[in-house]
DNA sequence: GAAATTATTTGACCCGAGTCAAGAGAACAT
DNA sequence: ATGTTCTCTTGACTCGGGTCAAATAATTTC
């Protein structure tokens, strides 16, 4: 992902538009580089642009006053991050730091706001980008709220094995202590369940390698949330 | 709020635009009645349009298999909800009902997708929105997994006084068990910390009003979301 | 306005998950 | 390779908050 143009020109806000106009949108483009474990904004940080990962990984989280890190989101090359503040003003809501080596282009915002008015196509995708969040924090909040951490585990082992196109093995992409925090708990209890279901036989793990022994046993344990049910 | 002109004009997401296309956005607006609890839709349901409240008072809201409820928002007169759909297609993420007599209008996508293409400051308003409710979610998602009941509680009644422009005495809107429901637990849990709280000294309360005692109090609970800190 | 339904409170109990502490591995630097 | 550091695991303990059950208050219905 050397050139920005393509990188650009494969991300989901800039599709449909035609050559000439991505040419455009490079030329507002800086392209910036975070090491690993660096910060790329903070919350209180005010917003004037969005950003796109050229290459990398880049988590989005929130912390308490304790320390406690709650992950909003992990995204990787051709997403976008950090647009909010550009629509609704003032600062971000969250901080971002790169997990990984990373390139991302930064837009600055006066420039990408002209560029919708010129193209107002461009409207409609971030629309549905911001939508698809919505979405995606409804399920977050739905795990988080009515959801125990073995079930919030599960689902998100099935979502990464729909990710990575696999039927019953997984890499994870990130630390355990990453995945703790994604999941809204912390590595001690992660590893505590990941331990139980070996022991229950629905899962083998190797390092960051995740075997499914029981998918069904993994599928009914995402959705069913809790283990009450039944009269 | 009788006249849906009225009420469209006076709606951020229709904020700015000339009489004539109000009257133009009006001809297309559907309006609906829906009784106290009655559901106006369902997450599976397809979503081909969103909705404005034009008076009452709707949740949206998710429900686990055991039946606990997660409410994601409470909307009121000028608000509008289930736009995700409409930009990133698919159905509903959570259910839609009314908690009071509510009129509603709704808005079919067809049209809407039509008017946001004839005037684009329409998409400008909407990624507003969409921000806006972004922002929020982060926030609850900080609540949900960094702050403990209380904390929540006591952010939501500070929160609450902002809204009704009052110092140190907010009437509740909704029922406890809603409150409840809103803040990620159970009334019982919550009836507790209200007696918890009176007896601290924090506040005071009758039946759905609520006299704050001690504000910094409240504050700082809110602010710290758990009691551990300080070296 | 009395019965009936619904909302709220309180008590006893339990369990999921966090804290603290210590070890075991793995990765990295010198 | 060897110490250093970081990540992950395991044990013992605590506690917030949920469950179940029952009493009380508030609202609605006829």
């Amino acid at each position: 992902m050397a050139n920005h143009l393509e990188t650009i020109s494969k991300t989901v806000i800039f599709d449909g538009l035609p050559e000439q106009q991505l040419k455009q949108i490079e030329s507002i483009a800086i392209s910036k580089n975070f090491a690993k474990d660096e910060t790329i904004f903070l919350e209180q940080d005010e917003g004037n642009g969005f950003y796109l990962v050229a290459d990398g990984l880049v988590k989005i989280f929130k912390v308490s006053p304790s320390g406690k890190e709650q992950i909003l989101h992990i995204f990787g090359p051709l997403e976008p991050f950090g647009e909010v503040p550009v629509f609704s003003g003032r600062e971000f809501p969250a901080n971002a730091q790169a997990i990984k080596t990373s390139r991302v282009l930064f837009f600055p915002r006066p420039a990408f706001l002209a560029l919708i008015s010129a193209h107002p196509s461009l409207a409609l995708n971030m629309l549905a980008v911001l939508a698809m969040r919505l979405r995606q924090f409804t399920y977050q909040i739905e795990n988080l709220s009515l959801k125990e951490v073995p079930a919030r585990l599960a689902a998100y082992l099935l979502y990464l094995a729909t990710e990575q196109e696999r039927e019953d093995f997984v890499t994870l992409d990130i630390s355990k202590g990453q995945l703790a925090s994604l999941l809204g708990t912390i590595p001690e209890t992660l590893s505590r369940i990941l331990t139980r279901m070996h022991k229950q036989g629905l899962i083998e793990t190797r390092d960051r390698a995740i075997r499914f022994l029981d998918r069904a046993g993994l599928e009914s344990l995402a959705i069913d949330g809790k283990k009450n049910e039944l009269p």
